[in-house]
DNA sequence: CTGAAAGCGCTTACAG
DNA sequence: CTGAAAGCGCTTACAG
């Protein structure tokens, strides 16, 4: 008389559930939904067919436990919602997937205590590995990570010590190029709105940003070297005070795609007009990915390729294919896009 | 002589190597790690000392396994490189992070196939909670999640079954006042690039845009309204054809600021000015969180705030806090941001 | 080709 | 305040 049955427990099935419904053992049942050769097509199929007709789906947290391995995996980046990020975590979660994968997303802020919780987290997780781009800072976050043994590899940055493996871009060479390029147009006084130092990118785009000017017999002006102290908040702070020191400057390179908008914003509310006025480049081409109806001069360094490429690695070290003395030290071309946010020196 | 003891094994240590060290037996170990109340807080002090000497991480597969919560939730999107996700992504595993849970994400790139083996894999890693903005098309995807009774929230987008949670913007609202907007300025051609009708909101922008053409008494040429197959792969296809079959527009109003950008790229490479010529309204309000140097008249939908509510009510859920029966509609405001790639029609 | 047993590392419920 | 036992749902290794 009363409505008992509706109301089902919503109980998930199990091996053990599908055992008793077809008279097999759940070491049989599970062999068979996992395609075990040694189990007789027929039982196979009679058992899959229950599995299907149950909507069973596997106990990833049980078969984990027992077997060491999770399938999963942690990308750890400072923001997703910067493109430069957010492109790179799609193609590592579409690689990640096609292997069967499942990927957390964790954001430091480039901040070395939510990282280390980051970390924690994902090793909490029992992760298979974990690819991540370090935040600023030379702290000893990777330190637990080597003392557990998860794979890992560092993606976009690496750091002093040199015993992990790493996949970045050639930032040498990217800051070399988006200087030369400015220096071949007439410009002398070129406002760097770099990154942290603590980040090796931003000290190898400024050791090419060096080379060019020497290569061109242009003394670097240093106080035309500005570092924002965290490239999430951005670098108008910074622009700001140069041009209220007004410090003379007929263009700008930007440490990435984000902070060359912001600086073109910015101008172009001060009344300056890029580029007629102020060339400016960027780093990342962002807009490979996204049309932006303002053409920028920019740095390419391949974020689909980058981000594969720390995947493979990674499925490397979790299957043991590489040496264990061995180091991935990955540097992924970049080239310079000329668009038309820079033009000659009038 | 040899090296035996410099090689350790690299295991990590359990609950059970603390009890050995100490003396007590797991189980005390557990509680005096977890802070229960019932434990000395001599004891608790050892062990945790000691916990904190091996650096210990507890298995979170093994205590979820027993305690069937695992601390995680999925993000089901269409694909985290779209800056509109990539924001709602951020905000959520931001939320997710201070309440202490691990955020899965999974691109389903508008894919039914796609978005059913990402829901397949949540559910296989036993997540607590699933935040999805559904793929276009109406399939079953979510019956599987109603099955198995995992808590879930759409975002974004809602079904024509309304039985489920959803917190979505004011869309209807959003794309009365792109085109009232349009209207006022004395457009009377709105070309409106549109996300497929699968997608409600699509078909409430629409709804929206056609509410202004009547109150403004101009009537909407049906040829001026065109569908994108798949927001994922842009507008630039619709556009050209509509260029090409040279029907007269002065404005346009896109599904998203994505197109938006590429629909001015497309207009400038065809000579087109905007706003001189054409004007353009786009929809979400990225520049909110990113500099982009092309002042966009858009539709601002609070991503903030409605990743934040979505989360809320998934907590709700998953803490059994809200009533079985009751569903959970929520409407989160628009508002319309005048840039400066909109003008009177001349 | 299939089964019986052990165990992954925790938490739960109960005993004392 | 602490312990002994059971069990979460799988996989592994071995027996037959």
């Amino acid at each position: 008389m009363d409505d008992k049955d509706e109301r089902q427990p919503l109980r998930a099935p199990t091996l053990k559930d599908i055992a008793e419904l077809t008279g097999f053992t759940v070491n049989t049942v599970s062999r068979a939904l996992k395609n075990k050769e040694d189990i007789s097509a027929a039982t196979r199929q009679l058992i899959q067919n229950k599995a299907q007709e149950l909507g069973y789906i596997g106990n990833a947290l049980a078969s984990s436990l027992r077997s060491g391995r999770t399938k999963t995996l942690a990308v750890i980046v400072s923001d997703v919602s910067n493109p430069h990020f957010a492109i790179s975590v799609k193609e590592i979660e579409t690689a990640a997937r096609k292997h069967e994968y499942t990927t957390f997303i964790l954001n430091t802020y480039e901040d070395r205590e939510a990282e280390r919780q980051a970390i924690q987290s994902a090793l909490s997780k029992n992760v298979d590995g974990i690819i991540i781009c370090p935040a600023q800072g030379e702290g000893a976050s990777m330190d637990v990570l080597r003392r557990t043994g998860t794979p890992f590899v560092l993606i976009g940055r690496h750091l002093q010590d040199d015993a992990m493996d790493y996949v970045i871009s050639d930032d040498e060479k990217g800051g070399y190029m988006a200087a030369a390029h400015l220096l071949d147009l007439g410009h002398r006084e070129i406002l760097f709105l770099n990154a942290h130092r603590s980040i090796s990118s931003a000290r190898e785009r400024l050791a090419g940003y060096r080379r060019a000017h020497e290569e061109a017999g242009v003394p670097v002006r240093p106080e035309l070297i500005r570092e924002v102290p965290n490239i999430e908040r951005g670098c108008r702070g910074e622009l700001k005070a140069v041009l209220d020191a007004k410090l003379p400057f007929t263009a700008v390179f930007a440490f990435n795609d984000m902070m060359a908008w912001e600086t073109i914003y910015v101008l172009q509310r001060q009344g300056l007009r890029v580029p007629e006025q102020i060339s400016v480049v960027g780093f990342d081409n962002i807009q490979s990915r996204m049309f932006i109806p303002f053409p920028l001069t920019t740095v390419s360094n391949s974020k689909g390729k980058t981000s594969r490429k720390a995947f493979e690695i990674l499925m490397k070290r979790i299957h043991g294919q590489a040496a264990d003395g061995h180091r991935f030290h990955e540097v992924v071309d970049t080239t310079l896009v000329v668009r038309e946010s820079t033009r000659p020196i009038r």
